[in-house]
DNA sequence: ACCTAAGCGAGACGGTACGTCACGTCTTGTC
DNA sequence: GACAAGACGTGACGTACCGTCTCGCTTAGGT
C-alpha cells in the first residue's frame, strides 16, 4: 500500500488508475500485482490467494493479471523473485559455526514474509508441475552452495573424505525445508547441527 | 417400493443402490465413498479430489458424505486409517542393518497408492488445521517408534551415548518425507544412511 | 405448547416423549403435528412451512407424519378443520343490515390466526390439486349459504326478481377473498355493500 | 480457443453459445433466459419452475441468472413486462357494453400464456413481498383505468351519482381475478356484468 | 402369558435445488 | 495495443429439504 507511488498521491490527492502506457507491460501494474498477492497470503494464507481476488486488490483486469501470470503458481514464483533473500555463506574456518552461521540466518529470515511466501511455492508445488520444477531447480542450486560448506570442512578434516559432500548438505537442507513447512522455525536445531557437523567427536 | 421384487434381484444381480438401515451409519456407504475417494486421487491426483465427485462417484447423496467427512482432510484421514502400512521395526543387531530395512521397507510401501494417499495428506495439512493437528500427532509418533532403532543402536555403542537418539531418528524421518514429496523415491538413500548409522567409522 | 398435558408434566417434570399406544393412531401425535404447523405459520409464514421443521417442533418422525398427512396441503387442509370458524348468517331483514354483520363477522375472524391458514390453503391449491378440489368444494359450500341471504332479499324485493342471487354472493365472496390475500381487511368494505345490497336506491 | 475454427463456424451454422459483450448485459442472454422461463411455465407450471432449471434450460450460467434476476420473482416480472397485453378500454357509450368489450377481451388474453403468467405472479406475491408491492401497483393502475369505464357512466347516468366508480370496478377486476385464479374463466360472467352495469333497471 | 401387528421417535439414505464463489475467456471503451 | 471493467458459461462449494427406508422400542389385542 505505502510502496506505491506516494508522491503522485501527494500532489493530485486522487489515487488515478493505471492506464496503459502503449504496447508493453506496465511495470506499476507488476508491482502493484505482486504486491497485492503478496498482502493477500499475509491476510489470509495461500489457500485464500485467488486470482480474482488478486486483479480487485491490484485494481487491475482480469485480462492483464491473466496475460502475464497464467497461472497461481507463476505469480508466487514471479513474488518470489521480487523477494528473495540473500544468504550468506562465510567461511569461518569451522564447520560448526558456519552450519550455525547459515541456519539461524536462514530462521530469522523465513521468520518474516518471506518464508510465508517460499511456504506457499512449496505447497503449490503440489499442484503445479511447471512451479515443481522450478523449486526443484532452486532446491538443487541451494544445494550446490550448501555442499560447498561441507566440501571444505572435508579439505579440513572435520567430516570423513569419502563422504559426498552434498548428503549432510540434503540432510541440513530436509531439516530446514521441513521446520518451515510445519510451522517448526522455533525448535531446536543446534543440537542437529553438533550431528552435522561431527562435532560429536571427542 | 414394493413393486422392485426381490426375485427380480436374485435373478438380475442388480448392485441395487444402498438405503438407510436405520438410524446409524451405513458401512456400506462408507466402503464406497472411501473406495471412490481412493480411486479419484489415484486418477486425477489430489488437486482433482473434489467433495462433489467423491459424493458422485460413489453413488452417495452430498449430504450423506458431509455428514461423516464435513471436509476432504476428514475424508483423507479416514482413507488412510483404512489403508496404513504395518512397519516393520524389526532388531537385526545392526543400526545399519536396521535402517536399511526400515527405509527400503517404507520405501517400497510408499511406492504403491499408499505413498499417494500419504502425500495427499501432506498437501492437505498446509491448508487444513485439523489435518495438520492429525499429521503432526502421527508424525511424532513414527518418531518414536524410529528413534528406538537409534536407542538400541546407542546402548550397542554405535552413536554417541550423549545424542539424543530422536535427532538422528529425525533427519531419517525428513529425507523420507522430502523424497516422498518430490518424488524421489528412487533416488540412492544407502549413502545417507550410512552417515546416520556412524557407519564410515573405520 | 400450553395444550400438551399440563396435568402430566406437573406430576413427572419430565416432558416424556410420546410413544405408540397400539395400532392405531395416537391423538396426541395429531395434536402435536397440527399445533406445530400452526405454530411455524405464524412463525415463518405459509412458504416457511416445511414437513421437516413440523416434525422437528412436534418431536414427530417423519414417517408418522407423512403416514397420516402425505403433502403438506393434507396438513393445512386438517388444521383448518380442526380451526375453521363459525359464521353468523343471522336473519335481520335486511340485506344491508346482513351483509354487514356477516363481512363484519368474517373480517374479525380472519383478522386472527384463522385468516391466515385459509391464506395458506388458498396459497397451497395454487399447487397441489387436491387443496384446489376441497378449497372449491368449500368455496361452493360458503357460497350457497351466502347466497341465501340475497334469495330472501329477493322475496323482499330487495334486489331483483330475475337476477341469480348467486351472483351478487359470489362477488361479496370475492372481493372479501381478494381482502384477505392482499392483506387489505383493513380496507373500507361498506360502501361495496351499499351497492351489493341495492341501498342505492333513493 | 484459438483450434475452434472459424471456417468451421461458417459452415455448420452452428447456434454457438453465448459469451460476454463487454461490461454490460447481452441482450441474447436476457431472451434466453425469459424464453426459458416462460417455457417452463407452461411445461411444469408455476411451482414447477426452478432457477436452477431456467438456467440449464437458457444454457446460461446460474451466476448470470442471479446477477440480473436474483429471484424468482424478479424473473417473474421481466418475463410479464415482456409480454404483457395491451388492454382496450374503448368507449361504445354504453356501460355494458363497454364492461362487455373489456371483459371478453381481458378472458381471450389470459386463455393463452398471459394468464398463465399472471397467475403466476399472483402465486409468487404470496410469498415475495417485492412481487405483492410490484402487483398492488399494477392492480391499482388498472383498477384507475377501468374506473374510468364506470365515470363515464356515471355522467351519462348509468349508475347512482354519489357512488365512488372505483367500487363496481374493483368487484369488476376481482371477480375475473379469481376466475383466473380458479381456473374458471369459461364461466359464464355476463351475467355478473349485467348487474355491475346496473342494466337490470327496467 | 406369549405373540403379532401396527404406531412411534429417530435419523441415515440418495437426491434436487439452493445461492455463492472462483475459474479462465471474452468484448468494450478509454488512453 | 495495453489497460480497467466486468459479463459470460462452467462447475464446485456447503446447506436445506425432499420423500423413503430401517431400526429398536412401545402398546394393544388375539391366542
Amino acid at each position: 500500500m505505502m510502496q506505491t507511488g506516494n508522491e503522485e498521491q501527494q500532489q493530485t490527492k486522487k489515487p488515478k488508475a493505471r492506464h496503459s502506457i502503449g504496447a508493453k507491460k506496465n511495470p506499476q501494474t507488476e508491482i502493484a500485482i505482486l504486491e497485492a498477492t503478496a498482502q493477500i497470503i499475509k491476510e489470509k494464507g495461500i489457500s485464500g490467494l485467488k486470482m480474482e481476488a488478486v486483479a480487485r486488490k491490484a485494481k487491475a483486469g482480469k485480462a492483464t493479471l491473466y496475460r502475464w501470470w497464467p497461472t497461481r503458481g507463476a505469480l508466487l514464483l514471479a513474488l518470489y523473485q521480487r523477494k528473495k533473500p540473500q544468504l550468506n555463506y562465510a567461511d569461518t574456518g569451522s564447520l560448526h559455526e558456519d552450519l550455525l552461521h547459515f541456519t539461524h540466518d536462514l530462521i530469522a529470515i523465513w521468520k518474516g514474509e518471506n518464508g510465508l511466501f517460499f511456504k506457499a511455492i512449496i505447497a503449490e508445488s503440489q499442484s503445479d508441475p511447471d512451479v515443481a520444477e522450478q523449486l526443484k531447480r532452486y532446491h538443487a542450486e541451494r544445494l550446490e552452495a550448501l555442499s560447498a560448506l561441507f566440501s571444505r570442512a572435508q579439505t579440513r578434516g572435520e567430516i570423513p573424505q569419502h563422504e559426498n559432500p552434498a548428503i549432510r548438505a540434503e540432510m541440513l537442507m530436509n531439516l530446514l525445508w521441513q521446520r518451515l513447512l510445519n510451522n517448526g522455525l522455533e525448535e531446536d536445531i543446534d543440537e542437529h547441527i553438533l550431528v552435522l557437523a561431527n562435532s560429536d567427536r571427542k
